[in-house]
DNA sequence: GCGAAAAAAGAACGACCGTCCTATAAACGG
DNA sequence: CCGTTTATAGGACGGTCGTTCTTTTTTCGC
C-alpha cells in the first residue's frame, strides 16, 4: 500500500516532464515506462486508462504550479506586489520545474481545445481557477488603492494571460532572445494602464 | 499533368481543414484519404512523406491566410485603419475559412515548438513574415502620424500577437462568449497606448 | 518468517500508423 | 485512336499504440 503510491508519484513526476516535451497526446505508456525502467503493463496498472493518466498528469502539474507560483506570491504584500509576483513566477515556473518543453498547460490548451473528455474538463477547470486567482489578486490591488477603482479585473486577468501566451510563443516557437524582455514590457504597460485613472 | 494538380489542391484544402481540428500530428494519411474518398496509397503518392504533407499544409494555409487577411487589409488606407483591418481579419479568418478547429497556426505552434524539422521551419518562417507584416503596418501608422514617433513597432506587433493568442485561448479552450469583446478591448488599449505621447 | 495482498512483468490482441511495391485505370499528346 | 505517361488502387511490411490476461515477484501485517 505504500510502495505502490510511491511509484505512482514517481510516474506522474516523470510524466509531467515528458508531457511538456511531447504533449499529452504524444505521451505514450510504453515510452513513459521505458523512461522509468518499468514494464508497460506494470505502469499501466497504476491507471485504468490513458485518459486517466492524462487527467492525473494535469492534476499533478497543477499541484506543482500552485506550489511554485501561487503559494510564494501569497507570501508577498497584498496589491500590486502580489500581482507582480504572480506574473514573475508564471514567467519562470516551467524553467524552474525543468519542463524542457515549456509550460505544459499552454501545450495542453492547444491539444485539448477540440477534444471533449475528462482531460479537457480538468484542464479547463484548472485554467478557470488560475484566471480567478489572477482576477482576485487584481481585485485586491484595487482595494489597496494600487489600481484604479473602475478597473475590469477579469479583463486584466485575461490580458495578463495574453501577455503570457505571447511570451510563450516568442520564446518557444520563435526562439526570440528578447522574449522575456518583451513580456515584461507588455506587462508593465498593463500595470500602467491599470494604475492611471480612466484613460 | 492537370488532373493530378487538381486533386493535389483538393487534398490540401481538406487537409488544412482537418489539421485545424486534429493538429498536424493527428492528421493521418488514412483518415485524410477516407475523408476524400481516395485510397491511402493514392493520396500518399502526391507527397513523398508525411513530413512533406505537413509542410505543404502549412504553406497552403499561409496562402489562404494571406488572401483572406493580408490582401484585404492592404486595400485599406495606410496607418491605423490598416492596422485595425489586419487585426479584424485575423480575429475571424478561421471562422470565415471554416476551420472548425480554430487558427491552424496557433495549434501548430504548440505542436511544433519542440519538434525540429522542415514543418517547424516552415511555420517559423511564416510567423516571422506575419510579425514583420504587423510591425510594418505599425511603422506606417507612425509615419502617418497616427501612432507616436517613439513607438517600438516590433513590440507593438508582439503585443498584438499576445492579444490574439489570449483571444484564441479564451474562445476555443474556455468557450468564453465574451472572448471577442475582450480581445477588442485589449487591442483598443494597445492602440490607445500607441497613440498617446510617451506615457 | 509465513501467508495474503499488492505490485510488477511478460506476452499477446487488434487497430492504426507511415511507407513501399506492384498492378490497374484514367488522362492526354501525337 | 493509340501508346505513353500519369494518376489511383490494392495489398503487404514492420512498428507502435492502448489494453487485457496471466504469471511471477515483491511487499508487508501478523
Amino acid at each position: 500500500m505504500r510502495k505502490g503510491e510511491l511509484t505512482h508519484q514517481a510516474i506522474l513526476e516523470t510524466a509531467v516532464r515528458l508531457a511538456s516535451r511531447v504533449g499529452l497526446h504524444g505521451l505514450s505508456i510504453g515510452g513513459l515506462a521505458e523512461e522509468l525502467g518499468l514494464s508497460k503493463s506494470g505502469l499501466f496498472a497504476h491507471f485504468k486508462s490513458k485518459a486517466e493518466l492524462q487527467v492525473q498528469v494535469l492534476e499533478a502539474a497543477t499541484v506543482v504550479f500552485t506550489e511554485r507560483v501561487v503559494r510564494p506570491a501569497l507570501g508577498r504584500p497584498r496589491g500590486e506586489p502580489r500581482v507582480r509576483a504572480l506574473f514573475d513566477g508564471w514567467l519562470t515556473w516551467d524553467r524552474d520545474t525543468l519542463l524542457e518543453g515549456g509550460c505544459i498547460f499552454v501545450a495542453a490548451a492547444a491539444e485539448l481545445d477540440d477534444a471533449p473528455g475528462p482531460a479537457r474538463d480538468t484542464l479547463v477547470q484548472g485554467q478557470r481557477d488560475w484566471l480567478d486567482c489572477l482576477a482576485q489578486a487584481a481585485r485586491i490591488a484595487v482595494a489597496e488603492g494600487h489600481f484604479r477603482q473602475a478597473l475590469d479585473v477579469e479583463q486584466f486577468a485575461h490580458d495578463q494571460y495574453g501577455v503570457m501566451l505571447g511570451f510563450h510563443h516568442a520564446k518557444r516557437l520563435m526562439r526570440d532572445p528578447q522574449a522575456e524582455a518583451r513580456a515584461r514590457r507588455a506587462f508593465d504597460a498593463l500595470l500602467t494602464a491599470a494604475r492611471i485613472p480612466t484613460a
